[in-house]
DNA sequence: CTTGGAATGTCAACAAGGCTGACGTAGTTT
DNA sequence: AAACTACGTCAGCCTTGTTGACATTCCAAG
C-alpha cells in the first residue's frame, strides 16, 4: 500500500498537462536566459554563436578547435565563420600548439576578457536573482533535472568540467 | 545571528562559478530539450519554428494571430511564413473570427493534432524521464527557478496559462 | 456614413548562423 | 612514403529571424 502511494505520487506529477507545462516554462525560460547578452550582443555585431565560443574559450583557455566543435555541436565551417571574426577583430588568439602543431589553442585577449566578463555578469545577475527568489532547495532540484536533461555525452562533458575546476 | 546565517548560507551557492556552471547546464539542458523534436522535425521539412506553433495552438485553440505573435516573440512576417507552409500542408487552419472578423483563429487540424502528439510526447518523454531521475522535490525546485528566470511579461502570459488550464 | 486605426497578409530584401561537399595544406603517425 | 589528423576556406543552400512598404478588411467613433 505504502508502494501504491509512492506510485500513485509519482504519478501524480508526471502527468502530461503538467510536463507540458514544464516544457513551456523551459521555453519561456530560455528566452529570459539569453535575453539580456542578446541585448549586449546586438550593440556589437555579434550573435549568440559568438558568445557561446567566448564563453567555453573563458572556460578552458588553451582548448582546440575541435575540442570547441564537439561541446558546440556545430560544423567547423559554422565555428570557423565565428572563430574568425572573433580574432579579426582582436578578442580571440589563436596558438600554434606546442605539442601537436596542427592544433590551434584559443585564449581570449584582454578584450575578449572583458566581453566575456560584460555579457556573463548579465547572464549572471538575472541567474542569481531568480536563484535568490527560488531559493537553496530549488536552486538543488533546478540543477538535478538539467543534468538528466542532458544528452548522456554532454553530461559527461559537464561533470568532466566540474573536475577541471578544482 | 540567524538572519547572518541565512544570508551568508544564500551567498555561499550563489559564487559566480556555481552561476557559470549553472549557465552551461542550462545551455546543454536546452539542446537535449529539443534535441528529440528537432529530429522528427529534420524528417519532415519543419524547423523548430513549426514546433512552436504548433505547440501553442494546441495549447490554446482557436488563438488568434496577434496572440501568438506575443507569445513567440517573433515578427508577424516571421511567423506568417511558418503558418502559410502548415496551413497549406494541412496541419493548422485558419478560421475568420466569429466576431471580429479580421482576427483569423487559429487550430490544429486531425494531422496537425497528430504530429503535435508525437513531437509532444518524445519531448514529454525525456522530460519526464529527467523528472524521475531526480526525484518531485527537484522537480518543484526547477519549475520554481525557471519560472523567475523568465522575463515578468512572459511570467504572465505563462501565469495566466494556467488558469485556463482548468 | 465617413474616417481613423487595428488586425492581418504579403512582397521584397537582407543577415545570422546553421548545413553539406569539396579541396588544400600542414603536420603527425604508421 | 603513405595515411591520417587538424584546421582553414570556398561555394552554395536552408531556416528563421529582421525592416520597410503597402493593401485589405473591418470595427468603432464621431
Amino acid at each position: 500500500m505504502a508502494d501504491d502511494f509512492s506510485d500513485s505520487d509519482a504519478l501524480l506529477f508526471l502527468t502530461d498537462a503538467q510536463l507540458r507545462r514544464a516544457i513551456e516554462a523551459m521555453f519561456f525560460a530560455y528566452r529570459g536566459f539569453t535575453a539580456d547578452p542578446d541585448r549586449i550582443l546586438a550593440e556589437m555585431d555579434y550573435g549568440r554563436a559568438h558568445h557561446r565560443a567566448i564563453h567555453f574559450i573563458q572556460r578552458s583557455p588553451g582548448t582546440t578547435v575541435t575540442n570547441l566543435l564537439a561541446i558546440l555541436g556545430v560544423t567547423k565551417q559554422s565555428l570557423n565563420r565565428v572563430l574568425r571574426t572573433l580574432i579579426e577583430d582582436g578578442l580571440v588568439e589563436s596558438r600554434v600548439g606546442p605539442r601537436d602543431r596542427r592544433e590551434r589553442h584559443l585564449y581570449l585577449t584582454e578584450a575578449g576578457a572583458a566581453l566575456e566578463a560584460e555579457l556573463s555578469t548579465a547572464q549572471r545577475a538575472r541567474m542569481r536573482a531568480a536563484f535568490r527568489e527560488a531559493g537553496p532547495e530549488a536552486v538543488a532540484g533546478f540543477r538535478q533535472v538539467l543534468e538528466h536533461m542532458m544528452d548522456p555525452e554532454l553530461r559527461r562533458v559537464f561533470a568532466a568540467a566540474r573536475e577541471g575546476d578544482r
